[in-house]
DNA sequence: CGCCTTCTTGAGGGTTCTCAAAGTGGGTGG
DNA sequence: CCACCCACTTTGAGAACCCTCAAGAAGGCG
């Protein structure tokens, strides 16, 4: 059921690990911009759900889709995105193993978006349900979800000043230096070096460029000497020089400890 | 202290009037999405703060600025923006009265935007420990919060899709439309009548392009046909086709009145 | 009446798009 | 093991959209 060779490299474990492994990151997400007690942490990790492996480019959650479950990202890397009626996507979100790509469907399951599978991805199903009866269980809970929309809401609004205000080139910059941070974070890398499983095409659509732009943007940095790409791996020489370039402060992410 | 002679209009009433009715028109979109009983209702319309008004082109909330309130717009008009190096702003959201701006403020008191009066703006300053106690006091309460923050972030991501896919025409008409439908439902006027109060280089700062372009989309639209200006009124003579420009679809506003 | 902010217009240039085609590499079947 | 296919990346040329700089018109306010 694993995809191609280099997903398999994402997909080897055995899924009951990296659920574990899913949830313990999106564990110490919460922990990092919210106190939670030691049962309220258990009460986290005790969550279940079916264990779902989706192709590359192939649908996640349909746009308009009502849903009764939220995804935990546990392999591969997933994609928040809007379309147009001309077939046009914006990837308005990416999301990362650990990474509940939305959770704020408990509180509104009728999805007005769609999440696609940039590469080959696993996501762990989490019934509304459970996650619903947590956060009436357990405030503190709640408050950490709220936290997390805050803290989602917070990159889009970013991302919004990047969009109308960065060239192509700023922009990209920008977002190797935020996926790096979180990858770094999420401790599935550094913020020198990564796997970013995306082709251009998709990258394009984060960017809002075509991807023929997206191409000679990313020679640009290469000729800089910024950024440098070997096969899905991403390798950064200069943090500082790119974030300059960037205008880069990881504030926006409320990851305390990625502003160090 | 009230500004030029057309803010007045919006400032004339006795503050603890205005400030009761945003306290309404904020309770009315909270219903909207989340269901409060009377005695929370009550809660919320007990809310209380120092009202304090803003004359155009100053800030609110300056970028940066630690708080322990959050601005419940009373009157005029409000931008949350993001500012570059080289000082050009971005501006992210726009608030209309009724409209908390910073209610994730509570969760996460450093801004690291900030807000600015497009026009005079009176707010009312309510603490967020007000805002916390009720929240911990009455758990559909913090539900409605959290139901607010999603409602924001659904706006955010959409406005991302209009910048990074849509010309600025089509962008102009998606902001024309969702003001409309956000006026309405706030019963500051209908979706073919209402007032912007924010000149157009704020509009080219919430457009993503400049004020010479923005000026120039205007025309555009206006030899369309499909919007007028007098003064600070918009009207729209044909809604649905604006929204067809636009490929304006209300449902990410999570209003559902809005939606029929 | 004069100042100031805002809106409008013009001309030229840069970034990004569109359309099209060629190059590259992995996977698959013969 | 080679040939082919397919997805992805790269290149080229011309056009469209939007920007910059600059200056002129319009309207409120002292």
């Amino acid at each position: 059921m694993t995809g191609q060779s280099y997903e398999a490299a994402v997909c080897e474990a055995p899924s009951a690990v990296a659920a574990q492994s899913a949830l313990h990151k999106f564990l110490a997400r919460l922990t990092l911009r919210s106190r939670l007690s030691d049962e309220e942490q258990r009460a986290i990790l005790a969550l279940d759900g079916r264990e779902v492996f989706t192709a590359a480019h192939c649908d996640i959650v349909r746009p308009g889709q009502t849903i009764d479950f939220a995804c935990l990202v546990s392999g591969g890397l997933a994609g928040r995105f809007d379309q147009l009626a001309n077939g046009h996507r914006q990837i308005t979100a990416l999301h990362i193993p650990g990474d509940m790509c939305d959770l704020h469907s408990v509180a509104v399951p009728h999805a007005g978006w769609g999440i696609e599978a940039l590469t080959g991805t696993n996501t762990l199903r989490i019934p509304h349900s459970s996650l619903r009866q947590l956060a009436e269980r357990y405030p503190a809970i709640a408050y950490a979800f709220w936290r997390d929309t805050i803290a989602d809401a917070s990159v889009l609004a970013k991302w919004i000043s990047a969009l109308g205000r960065r060239s192509a080139k700023s922009r990209m910059a920008h977002l190797i230096c935020e996926m790096g941070i979180r990858m770094e974070q999420a401790e599935l890398g550094t913020r020198h070096c990564y796997d970013l499983p995306a082709t251009q095409a998709q990258l394009a659509d984060v960017l809002g460029v075509t991807s023929v732009h997206l191409n000679r943007t990313f020679q640009a940095l290469r000729r800089d000497g910024l950024l440098f790409t070997d096969g899905l791996a991403i390798r950064v020489p200069d943090f500082v020089r790119l974030s300059r370039l960037a205008e880069f402060d990881p504030q926006y992410l409320l990851l305390d400890s990625g502003a160090k």
